[in-house]
DNA sequence: TATTGACACTCTGTTTTACAGAGTTATATA
DNA sequence: TATATAACTCTGTAAAACAGAGTGTCAATA
């Protein structure tokens, strides 16, 4: 059976890829502000899918503050196509053998 | 931001689901094969899935050892459909506003 | 230029969840 | 009757999610 990335497959995660997916690029405060998640959640979440290279991380120093900005990387990307794909897969299957008990040896029914 | 329902946002709980909503009924044996997952972890989701009333528990005396049957219930079926739903409104987004950075105060460039 | 406040994170500890495997009961088959 | 096996269930451990406190930096004000 298809596994779906668990990575991806966490309501959380599964928004904030979403998210940038949408937005290109977004802050840390811009993502907190979306998910309406804590600092430490967040931040937990989004160490995740940088370790696994799904996000990549930019240093803005254009602005008054320094930024931190993120965003989809490509392996990111095409997870998440490879995540949506799975899902619809998943989700629209219709007809995997209603309830075929597969092979089972023979059951004689209960003594009458 | 649609919250995704973390019963069913989960990647064996979101198989379970789905292939309940396949077959129809199922024995605990033919969804471990199918999932190809140890029993404790099986027990633990069904009883989760059961416990929110998603998923409804029929003891089959006709066969020789007494089976039990698992099947979507109404509410997990409605709970179901909502669920692909709220994937699809999150997952086709296409415009949230390309990384608008919401009101943000006035910032200055740093001293030159 | 010291002070206060707020923003942008990060770290740490706690709670919750996922999971594997051992244990239990009951039915076949030898 | 003994042994094996199917169908669960229970329990302990490992991993994940989460909140909030902590840290550093900038910037407005006095």
């Amino acid at each position: 059976m298809e596994m779906l990335d668990p990575l991806l497959h966490q309501p959380l995660r599964t928004q904030l890829a979403a998210f940038l997916a949408g937005a290109g690029e977004a802050t840390f405060s811009e993502l907190k502000r979306q998910l309406d998640v804590s600092d430490g959640n967040l931040d937990s979440h989004l160490k995740k899918l940088i370790a696994a290279d799904y996000v990549n991380v930019r240093k803005d120093d254009s602005a008054a503050r320094t930024q931190t900005c993120y965003a989809l990387s490509p392996t990111g990307r095409a997870a998440l196509q490879n995540y949506i794909l799975a899902l619809q897969k998943l989700l629209t299957m219709d007809n995997p053998e209603p309830s075929a008990p597969a092979k089972r040896r023979e059951t004689k029914m209960k003594a009458a």
